[in-house]
DNA sequence: AGAAACAGGACTGGATTGGTTCTGTTTTAT
DNA sequence: ATAAAACAGAACCAATCCAGTCCTGTTTCT
């Protein structure tokens, strides 16, 4: 229905596995290896996200990414708006409420509309966070199920109550 | 954001311009003409319009669409669907509630995630439809506002409970 | 100092889209 | 009956966009 680039698909995949264990360091290669991606492409998603600050970044030769908040405080429209750029359902709608900057006279007068789209589909957005993205049980729990801890499960996310917005 | 293809924009115009007088014939070449569209292009998407049900299609030289249904009984998701075509937000999600069929073992393991994000958004574009998209005004209230009745405003949209779905 | 990791570009092959064109088929009007 | 107007469906090309790579820095730990 809706598309997305496959870069935002492995973002939510990378920012899966890390949000299950918040607190910890990941590097690049690390999860590259791990989740069976390319390294450069993980790399190039990973620093698009810190810089827009979903992920808090550590230089040097112990260094690598982690989550700049708690995964219940990163929405999967943060998320998406990072990776996928500012670029709004179509193209004359930008974030800004001002009205009336585009050429196409009859075309966007539906400018309202496209906002309105756009802030239900956000709305929807926001009411996903990483945590309900992310495991929502330990990894001894994981093994009970017969799956390997290396992988990020999202089994349970099935039932989650996503749709209930706080 | 999310992205949306140009069709589907135009798409969502048209079927706007059409919602405003749900009962009215038009042809391709006269809604083209009003909204400033390539023919060609508009003809295209019509007949997918068409094709999927959102339109009535009856040929001849006085022939023309209509909408297929009232405008509140058709949803801006089914229009976009039609139009962007049954692709999920990523690869391997359709419709089909089967798991399973992926190879990419670790990467598929989010399948039930996108699910819940397409299911959230699908609900979201669910909640909002043609008639919503339509001017609520009838023409002689339009004139009023100083608008030419042509184009189709979309001006009191804004404040339309678009997001409460039913 | 050297190695490991992030930062920020530029770059390219391939897929997708936007838009057109062409050949039918149906219906109305002359 | 014939011509014109409109839809149906498919093929087609150019332009754009995306996926993925590579290269040159800069930072930090050992």
């Amino acid at each position: 229905m809706l598309r997305i680039t496959k870069q935002t698909d492995y973002g939510i995949v990378l920012l899966s596995r890390m949000a299950a264990e918040p607190a910890r360091l990941f590097n690049a290669p690390e999860l590259a290896a791990e989740q069976g991606l390319p390294l450069p492409t993980v790399s190039k998603i990973l620093k698009l996200l810190a810089r827009d600050g979903v992920l808090a970044s550590h230089r040097g030769v112990k260094g690598g990414y982690s989550l700049s908040r708690p995964p219940q405080a990163i929405s999967v429209a943060e998320v998406i708006g990072s990776l996928e750029g500012p670029i709004a359902m179509t193209d004359c709608i930008d974030d800004s409420p001002s009205v009336g900057t585009c050429q196409q006279e009859g075309h966007c007068a539906l400018q309202a509309n496209w906002q309105v789209i756009n802030r239900a589909v956000r709305r929807a957005l926001d009411g996903i966070t990483l945590r309900d993205m992310a495991l929502p049980l330990p990894e001894t729990q994981l093994v009970q199920l017969g799956r390997a801890p290396r992988t990020s499960p999202a089994a349970a996310v099935e039932a989650a109550p996503v749709t209930s917005a706080p």
